[in-house]
DNA sequence: ATAATCCTCCAAGGAGCAATGGATTAATGG
DNA sequence: CCATTAATCCATTGCTCCTTGGAGGATTAT
């Protein structure tokens, strides 16, 4: 019995360098771009507005702590997710710390308050309306992503190039925007903005992330090596990216 | 955007304040605790074996985390994890770790390896047979633990008490154990004594925790005021208790 | 080879956290 | 009202972690 309670203790502190890998804002926001797609370093670098080698020592952690894991290609390395129930782990983290903190559930209302239920589709309905040739589905998210893993039959229009891409979603029927999870605010942005052109439009009530970790079927358009366009290492820390 | 790059941090800064509440040792060890049953502080600390100060402190850091919530009864104070998507978050952290960490999951195989294939149970088999009068299904986690929650039929005898009580048990027919959940080895020491007795004895393959998560049927036996023998605090620090 | 790119590693400071012991508050019982 | 039990609060000490800047390794292109 005093045995177990030394095994204990040291299976407690494995598990505990897990919930120190995830204990930490940098971190928390490499994972959630990971959650997305593969990146490199810099690339990560840039979207998480963060020093690269700030950028690389957090990987490190992570990796230490087997949440991610690596590839090279060329001089580059891409970084992933371990698996599935690394990203499960880090969706049950943001549901809990939403459902329990209050700070973080007036967050993530944004600005105007929360979506109204009118607005909001549920994921049954979007796999129903799929292939009825009535209904636009809109992932908003940055190509990278979409490129990564999208809903079949999802058309990618990033939140940037919305606006100015407008007259390729038609008037008449009916459009539906989704992102990357429950708390990304990109669609809400897109529903805005397509209903202030006079779309029909609402958001899927939650993102990629969840329609993943479901099981849902995806499609993917996996080119290798992404290209990410060469800029000049001093522009690195400067650009605020698209991060959010 | 660049708006929406603030509340990112801002936001992922509440979630790393949940993640940083389970990145400790003790803490976990009291989330593991408090995942069974509800407990008083002193009850804890001799639990977990950590001084009642200590206990106390990291309560509260789990509290301000929202993961756990207190109840007042007279001059104790009894606390409980807030809600069941507590008790999944800290399922599936442990989940990843044993999966992630290959220190982990040598760990959990305690002495002599993993139990075999022949040795174990699933729900749906214990669901089968739990009222077919054959087979009977022990508890053999600590009483508290049990009167707060345990699988219908399932009799309780800790494993402290199974040796001299194992004249209780029928030696024709068939013996399933459990335990808290799938990396508590109660159950495995159960099964190892009692087929050393001569019984056909198997362990659930998982615990209590999973059971409830799963939302399987369950009973309790909640009196007011566990009774908690009083013992001079002196003694607290010293005994190492059923912490495994 | 040499240069350029991308990333990792190393060292140092500063901030934040864990653990301890003693003092303080809250509730109960004589 | 005082004594006792239960738990929190507080201050201090030692330690770990975050962050940054620059040196060094690996790979590709010239």
């Amino acid at each position: 019995m005093s045995m177990s309670t030394h095994t204990m203790s040291t299976v407690l502190g494995e598990f505990a360098r897990v919930a120190k890998a995830m204990a930490n804002p940098v971190r928390l926001h490499l994972l959630d771009l990971l959650s997305q797609a593969e990146r490199n370093v810099e690339d990560l670098a840039v979207a998480a507005d963060v020093p690269i080698g700030n950028t690389s020592a957090q990987l490190k952690v992570l990796r230490d702590a087997g949440l991610v894991c690596s590839r090279r290609e060329g001089t580059r390395i891409f970084y992933r997710l371990a698996g599935e129930d690394v990203t499960s782990l880090y969706a049950t983290l943001r549901q809990v710390s939403q459902h329990r903190l209050p700070a973080a559930e007036a967050l993530s209302a944004g600005r105007g308050g929360t979506a109204r239920p009118a607005e909001v589709v549920t994921r049954e309905e979007v796999l129903r309306k799929l292939w009825d040739g009535k209904t636009v589905l809109i992932d908003v998210r940055p190509t990278v992503e979409y490129a990564s893993a999208h809903i079949p039959g999802a058309i990618s229009i990033p939140l940037e190039e919305l606006r100015s891409r407008m007259n390729e979603i038609p008037v008449g029927g009916e459009v539906i925007a989704y992102c990357r999870s429950a708390h990304c605010l990109l669609s809400r942005e897109a529903v805005w903005l397509l209903r202030a052109h006079g779309r029909c439009a609402r958001q899927l009530e939650e993102g990629m992330l969840e329609w993943r970790l479901h099981c849902l079927p995806a499609e993917s358009q996996l080119r290798r090596s992404h290209v990410v366009p060469a800029r000049p290492r001093a522009y690195v820390r400067a650009s605020s990216a698209q991060s959010a």
